[in-house]
RNA sequence: GCCCCCAUCGUCUAGUGGUUAGGACAGCGGCCUUUCAAGCCGUCAACAGCGAUUCGAAUUCGCUUGGGGGCACCA
């Protein structure tokens, strides 16, 4: 690499930014970091019907979510901006007039009514669509007619009829196309705006980008590109194409596949540095077994080598299985922080963190190895922070017991709690916690022998009992963060309940 | 229809002429254990097919099949 390293992320801001899109981002970000290069952000909004309202701040919401933070761009400005390609319209204009003038390009004043009927005859007629360059040698009064008639054109490409051109895509290798399966393409839009193709080119030349990484999707208009960079006497960038990401019926990843929106796998629950490991191990691979990889790790060992040619489906099971490492991974104050603002979207349990901070921080520990989303910990902890649980009666009942022996179960521990407490309080007064894990266990394993129970038996039935599933953390240290009054509240009212 | 790309376990992948084809997720079985997790151990599972080159092909070449992408005054 000769040039210095510039490469660019260019979304346009026509909807909300998809996994596949932020892993292109991606891609370049590694890319630019690991060689020292720039990383720019170029807003593509060169298409005004189709522009959404926040689509522009979903993405860069993105960028900084993921911590993919731009040299220049949007906010940051830089010395090649303006970063949005509606400010730069003069520079599309004239290279369209530049490409006129020297005859490699011309006006084009066919209706869309008319295109779109040649269209519907080329495929009826099973041939390939494309521009039947009706304009292409249009005399000049033909032209003067048409400009008289008012019809603004189109500025068209004059694609060479013979010839072919080739490129070696760092991912792909060579790839020829032949000049006689393009269409004389549009350059610059009546509106006056430039199409993606002359102005992805015209900015990549002016950005001085170096390489240009993007999805494979982009491989058939790159000899369009290399034509125009031709004409226009630029020297090409680098071209890197890589695969594309899936959805499970192995098409292209879109909408109708689910959750495809960045954003919606933070509201989710899952860490960017989840998401950031993740995507990168779509399509590009270390080595034959590592699967965690730090995001510094990430920055030095990311090559373009290693990214494979096969386009990838997004495996869910394996994001929520990573995600899980990343949590567990977390220090109690770090993974508090995470889960701050979904436990505030919830009623019970934004109330608990407002009024007793450090009752949902003694809580958090007991669900973190278990939780494989941050959202799913509102589940986990429900109970920790409702009044009345909602269980039915039947699931008091433990594993080859009947009611009886269950209320029977249910009375001695509660008496047994309640003595072991009364005892410890009189007689160690502030050196010992009065309801702790350990101080439980010795109470209630003993319990179960003299009950002629398995402690599976009894301590199943108090589970249910103190948190109104079969499923939660470890009893004796969720009673002991519930509290005394709490858990001996919980076992009277399953008492009742039988 | 035309053009381009791709092809290893269900999924993500390692592999670049000689490997018992490795790892991860998921699945299954077991251990641990008060449940659920986590952890540990084990197990199932792949080179799309056919030719060619070669002493020898997952690895090279061709064809077939399959899949994907592109073919707008969208990016």
């Amino acid at each position: 690499m000769t040039k210095p390293v510039r490469v660019r992320f260019a979304p346009s801001p026509t909807g909300y930014p998809h996994v596949g899109n932020i892993r292109t981002a991606l891609f370049n970000w590694l890319f630019a970091r690991r060689y020292g290069g720039r990383f720019i952000v170029r807003i593509e909004d060169t298409d005004l019907a189709r522009k959404v309202e926040g689509a522009e701040k979903g993405i860069l919401d993105s960028l900084r979510w993921l911590s993919l933070d731009w040299d220049e761009g949007p906010d940051v400005g830089g010395d090649y901006g303006p970063y949005y390609q509606s400010q730069r319209l003069e520079l599309y204009k004239s290279a369209a007039e530049k490409l006129v003038a020297q005859g490699d390009a011309y006006y084009c004043y066919c209706s869309p009514e008319r295109l779109e009927a040649m269209r519907a005859e080329q495929v009826k007629r099973k041939q390939p669509p494309g521009y039947d360059r009706h304009c292409r040698e249009l005399a000049p009064e033909e032209r003067a007619q048409k400009e008289a008639e008012g019809i603004v054109p189109v500025v068209r490409f004059r694609v060479p009829l013979e010839g072919q051109t080739r490129f070696k895509d760092l991912i792909y290798g060579d790839v020829v196309f032949g000049h006689s399966t393009l269409d004389d393409f549009v350059l610059l839009k009546s509106d006056g705006y430039p199409t993606y193709h002359l102005a992805n080119v015209v900015d990549d030349h002016a950005m001085k980008i170096s390489h240009v990484i993007r999805a494979e999707e982009w491989i058939s208009s790159t000899p369009r590109h290399l034509l125009l960079y031709q004409a226009l006497g630029f020297e090409p960038p680098e071209f890197i194409h890589h695969p594309m990401i899936l959805g499970p019926d192995r098409a292209k990843l879109s909408k109708r596949h689910g959750a495809v929106s960045i954003l919606d796998y933070r509201d989710q629950g899952y860490l960017p540095q989840t998401m950031f490991n993740f995507l990168a191990l779509i399509g590009w691979s270390l080595d034959d077994r590592t699967e965690i990889i730090p995001r510094q790790a990430l920055v030095d060992n990311f090559s373009l080598e290693r990214i494979g040619k096969t386009g990838a489906i997004f495996n869910r099971e394996k994001l929520d299985w990573m995600n899980g490492v990343y949590i567990r991974s977390l220090t109690p104050d770090e993974f508090f922080d995470a889960v701050q603002p979904f436990l505030m979207s919830d009623i019970a349990a934004g109330e608990a963190l407002i009024e007793n901070e450090d009752y949902v921080r003694e809580v958090l520990p007991l669900v973190q190895e278990r939780a494989k989303t941050l959202l799913e910990v509102v589940e986990l902890t429900r109970f920790f922070f409702v009044d009345g649980l909602d269980y039915d009666a039947s699931q008091l009942i433990g594993k080859k017991m009947d009611a009886q022996s269950t209320v029977n179960a249910l009375k001695a521990a509660q008496e047994n709690l309640e003595k072991l407490v009364v005892l410890q309080e009189s007689a160690t007064s502030e050196t010992l916690p009065a309801f702790d894990a350990d101080s439980l266990e010795a109470v209630l394993r003993p319990l179960a022998a003299e009950l002629e129970l398995k402690t599976g038996q009894l301590f199943g039935v108090l589970r249910v009992a103190v948190t109104g599933q079969s499923a939660a953390p470890p009893l004796f240290a969720t009673m002991a963060v519930l509290g005394r009054e709490r858990s001996l509240k919980r076992i009277a009212a399953a008492l009742s309940k039988l």
